[in-house]
RNA sequence: GCGCCCGUAGCUCAGCGGAUAGAGCAGCUGCCUUCUAAGCAGUCGGUCGCAGGUUCGAGUCCUGCCGGGCGCACCA
């Protein structure tokens, strides 16, 4: 029985006991099912009477005793017991548990999967640096854990567009090609210009390709160096989330917008709506009318649109595609974009409560004496991954709530020790698929999952491990829903832990010359129901689930 | 000044209004002639920043303060 199994059970036993005048209350959609901290408290907990006593005006250990009479009935439930103020503890009797190995090892890799989100065209945009520089540690945050969401939402049925914002066009590339020809010509590079080792690189490597540019002359050179500076950083970049293990659906680049029109039709639109005024020889956009601190200029004095014109136009694209909800992750040096797009998208005339996202994340520091000499300079992405590798790269920044701010420890994370997390994980899923090749050289047969006599998993361990494999579904759909793919990486960090546990208590393979016991082959299936769950987990984070190390 | 995020064990951090607040690391004590010791068991360690409030119940929600990070452009 799975705990999902459970909830329906609970929501019968309510129901039974509504239809039987016993409860006068509306049957809830669902029932939260939890895992106890301690054994005391039976396999499985659930707080519905509690959260039905108000509504039925009655003490909640009364309404939990009508609901445990019923559920008691149940097969598969071995007792109920009304506990604290009115939780529902429920044991489940071993053959029942057991089950819940059948349903994983059949479910295979997409156990754990849902289709909470069926239905829904997600379009997640991450990264979106700036083509103006390699991507650094702070790129690595959001690529990991964008693709990791991505992931997540998959598993839960909904469509996903990965999404690149390529800005290639506006001041920035402006002063980027400026400085790339003042480099080629062995010319300081101009104020407020991109300095750095990469941009003499970027320069010498435009040169290097297309030697004609050293001809042209100064007022026609910027927006050429410009173009095929881009394109090397625009490669680079790629090259670097290759190496991550990151893969976007679409690069879109800003360019297009200018060349395609969109940027005038979206000044348009904003116009009829009545939301556009003009001021200092500039075009407004009154957002303050949907709570934004002032108004903000979306097409210069001199003609030229703001950033926030190309966002806005770039936001209807999505739209226009079919999208039915945008999201986008922002470092927290960009919250303050947040409260200014929820309001531009109003001025559109749609709720962005239902159709944009922005998730912040917190900034990213890197300390250890790996790359610490580098204090004050930016650590790259393509450091970090040489540094401690792809699988420790991506899941030190996907363990992390986004909320919190990171300081990356490279000595630790690129340690082969139990100092580090992805190791442990990691470990336990080595270990299993070690024991899962030894039985196979002593010839064990674990036949059909179906024929596997799952009973006999009811030692204390055993029982432990079978309740942490089964919260797996819940956790994944809670991460989605909840944008918060490190609450994966902990599951997992915990689920390993209980492993070992088990391992070390629990003999799985006979010794010596010894013969199978009745144990031996329901084991073997719990370890492999146990490797697969650590396998889909880490799959979600995008890290790797190695079969030895 | 205004806004967003954070403040939980010595350190790094989990904790979807529920039961006695958890994990890893660090410290101390044990466990390998047999399945990977990159593991396990035990032990030490807490005024959940402070003060109020909401309720059957607050680390979690609200208000105010203190401390830290990040923002508040006709830059992106």
């Amino acid at each position: 029985m799975t705990p999902a199994d459970l909830a329906a059970a609970v929501l019968d036993a309510v129901r039974g006991a509504v239809e039987g005048g016993e409860l006068r209350v509306d049957v809830p959609p669902e029932a939260v099912i939890e895992r106890p901290k301690g054994r005391e408290h039976g396999d499985y907990a659930t707080n519905i009477a509690l959260r039905l006593a108000k509504p039925a005006g009655r003490p909640p250990r009364e309404v939990a005793e009508v609901i445990a009479v019923r559920l008691r009935q149940r097969a598969g439930v071995s007792a109920v017991e009304v506990a604290g103020p009115g939780f529902l503890n429920v044991t489940l009797d071993s053959a029942a548990q057991g089950a819940l190995v059948e349903s994983i090892v059949t479910a295979g890799s997409s156990y754990g999967h849902t289709t909470t989100l069926a239905g829904q065209r997600i379009n997640l945009e991450f990264v979106s640096a700036n083509p103006v520089g390699p991507l650094h540690v702070g790129q690595v945050r959001w690529a990991a854990v964008g693709d990791a969401l991505a992931r997540l939402l998959q598993a839960n049925a909904a469509e996903v567009c990965r999404e690149y914002y390529f800005n290639d066009a506006g001041s920035q590339i402006d002063r980027f090609g400026a400085s790339l020809h003042a480099l080629a010509h062995g010319r300081p590079v101009p104020e407020g210009g991109y300095k750095g080792d990469y941009v003499a690189d970027v320069a010498t490597a435009v040169v290097r390709e297309h030697p004609e540019v050293m001809n042209l002359l100064d007022a026609e050179a910027g927006p050429v160096f410009a173009r095929a500076g881009i394109d090397q950083m625009f490669a680079q970049v790629k090259a670097s989330l290759a190496r991550l293990g990151v893969q976007f659906d679409v690069f879109f680049n800003e360019r297009d917008l200018h060349t395609s029109g969109r940027l005038t039709e979206t000044v348009e639109r904003l116009r009829a709506a009545g939301h556009v005024f003009e001021q200092d020889g500039a075009v407004w956009l009154r957002t303050t009318t949907f709570g934004d601190d002032k108004d903000r200029v979306i097409v210069r004095g001199d003609g030229t649109p703001t950033y926030f014109c190309a966002d806005l136009a770039y936001y209807l694209d999505k739209r226009e595609r079919g999208f039915d909800r945008v999201v986008i992750i922002l470092g927290a040096d960009h919250h303050g974009y947040v409260p200014r797009m929820r309001a531009m998208v109003r001025c559109l005339g749609e709720d962005p409560d239902q159709t944009l996202e922005i998730p912040i994340g917190q900034l990213v520091t890197v300390s250890g004496s790996k790359l610490s000499k580098r204090a004050g300079n930016l650590v790259t992405l393509d450091e970090l991954v040489a540094a401690v590798g792809p699988d420790a790269a991506r899941y030190a920044m996907a363990r992390s709530s986004m909320d919190s701010t990171i300081d990356l420890n490279v000595d630790v994370w690129s340690s082969k020790t139990s100092d580090n997390p992805v190791f442990y994980v990691q470990y336990a899923h080595a270990r299993i698929a070690s024991l899962l090749r030894n039985a196979a050289e002593l010839s064990i047969d674990r036949g059909e999952v179906a024929a596997a006599d799952l009973s006999r998993l009811e030692s204390e361990r055993e029982g432990d491990l079978l309740r942490a494999l089964g919260e797996f579904p819940r956790v994944v759909a809670s991460a989605a829903e909840l944008r918060a793919p490190h609450r994966i990486a902990r599951y997992l960090e915990e689920l390993a832990g209980t492993y070992h546990r088990f391992y070390d208590d629990c003999r799985i393979l006979p010794r010596g010359d010894e013969e199978p016991t009745p144990e031996t082959v329901p084991r073997l299936w719990l370890c492999e129901a146990t490797r697969l769950v650590l396998a889909n987990g880490l799959g979600l984070l995008g890290v790797s689930a190695p079969d030895r190390m």
